[in-house]
DNA sequence: AACCGTCAAGAGCAGTGCTCTCAAATGTTG
DNA sequence: CAACATTTGAGAGCACTGCTCTTGACGGTT
């Protein structure tokens, strides 16, 4: 959970006076927002009660943020942000020539920041919120840190030479090679097309476990050691990669 | 999108009119629901509009659903139905000793029905809808039905000896291995543990990747062969599962 | 000091879930 | 067939939501 008290949002310079308590009241909108997404959820976030705890009047909100779906989008860019951080912070945190060992670190990284917050993560990998459509250009590149980082690690590996072969070279068909042939080219990797297409599958069943545990798929009573299950299956995902460990 | 039109709900045989008519009125209010909320989502799920399109005002719905969780109950029971229903016929359509062809039709039946019916999906298996919380006695043997089955074809590729060995043999630690104990007891399986493990890896992987396309996590560009990539997957999947093919 | 942009407040509209009361319809029973 | 009892639908009403509009005040700039 967030502290609501730590008002540590960078702001940046303005000139004015006005501009500067504007990008304030914005900044603590967002945090009181945040704490509301984190305890009701996306679809039970409210201007209103967001205006109450500023200690303001609902009709005022409006005058910094054009609706809710403003500020849905402004805490989608914060959630991604702060994911993407701790993925970072996570990963830089093992030597760069550990690939499995930063591979790992990314899993649980995402793992932890979902449990962690589990009303925010929902936001970016549940259910879309009916009738809010997330403006393309300002969601899409804090939205692709995780996926972005994952792929480095396992080029950086094919670079190095520690990529185990592709288990049953899986021959991938002409209009996925295309697909993964775009990739390849916007993000400068060299990675083949089987190791990337795997790669895929790594990304989308590290956040369908996560996303198992977080939304409650897998009943309660049902795994008891889910520290030692997501453990397990973060090994296994890691052979899929190509990353011996 | 299902026919609003066609009130095929299976109504069991009720002694007076009074308890037939009143069946009837609750099975045309689960199937308006099911309308709205395959239009609009379950967070914009509204019994009034339910009323409305049932031509009564809205009081009088509460004759018949003590309140909106109650309707969402009976539309996460029914949605649950609903995709099993679509698995078992998908996967009896497959011989009984071709264990990887009804791994794949399961997966495909799963893909379909979700992209047939986005926001239902969701209902299952994205966040989950804020300040409701599905009553345990009522939705889990439903909503059991699909791993039931997948992990049934794998139990029974381990039972006719036609699972590869796993690569790589994976010890599981123990207190996991005591939850994969209580599954197989439960539900009267010999797959070992590692194949077990597996199984769960693959359950959650094949709705991570449904989850991602069904949600948009894709993005709209990146990938075009849609269902190359998840033909892949699932061949790879089939692959972790021990199902060669 | 005057000005003009910015701001908060309040009223108001349309929608929501839900509760309550009252009267009508309907099935059951004498 | 008639009286009864139960069920049902309608309507009003409360508290809440997002959002818009007008009004008046505050405050930085010239």
């Amino acid at each position: 959970m967030t502290d609501p008290g730590a008002s540590t949002e960078t702001i940046p310079l303005q000139r004015t006076p006005r501009e500067r308590a504007r990008a304030q009241t914005i900044a603590d909108i967002v945090r009181l927002g945040r704490v509301h997404l984190a305890t009701d959820g996306a679809a039970a976030l409210s201007l209103r009660a967001v205006a109450r705890d500023l200690g303001v009047v609902s009709s005022a909100v409006y005058r910094y943020v054009a609706n809710r779906d403003e500020l849905l989008t402004l805490l989608l860019v914060d959630a991604y942000d702060e994911l993407g951080d701790a993925v970072d912070a996570a990963v830089d945190a093992v030597p760069e020539h550990d690939f499995a060992g930063r591979f790992t670190a990314l899993g649980r990284a995402v793992r932890g920041w979902a449990l962690k917050e589990p009303a925010r993560y929902g936001l970016l990998f549940g259910s879309p919120v009916p009738g809010y459509q997330a403006p393309a250009g300002r969601t899409t590149t804090p939205g692709t840190r995780v996926i972005f980082r994952l792929v480095g690690i396992v080029d950086s590996a094919y670079r190095a030479g520690a990529l185990a072969p592709e288990p049953g070279a899986a021959v991938v068909p002409s209009a996925l090679s295309a697909d993964l042939a775009a990739i390849r080219a916007e993000l400068g990797l060299e990675v083949p097309d089987a190791v990337l297409a795997n790669g895929a599958l790594v990304w989308t069943s590290l956040f369908g476990t996560v996303s198992f545990e977080v939304f409650g798929q897998y009943g309660a009573e049902t795994f008891s050691a889910r520290d030692e299950l997501f453990e397990h299956h973060l090994a296994v995902l890691a052979r899929l990669a190509g990353l011996r460990d």
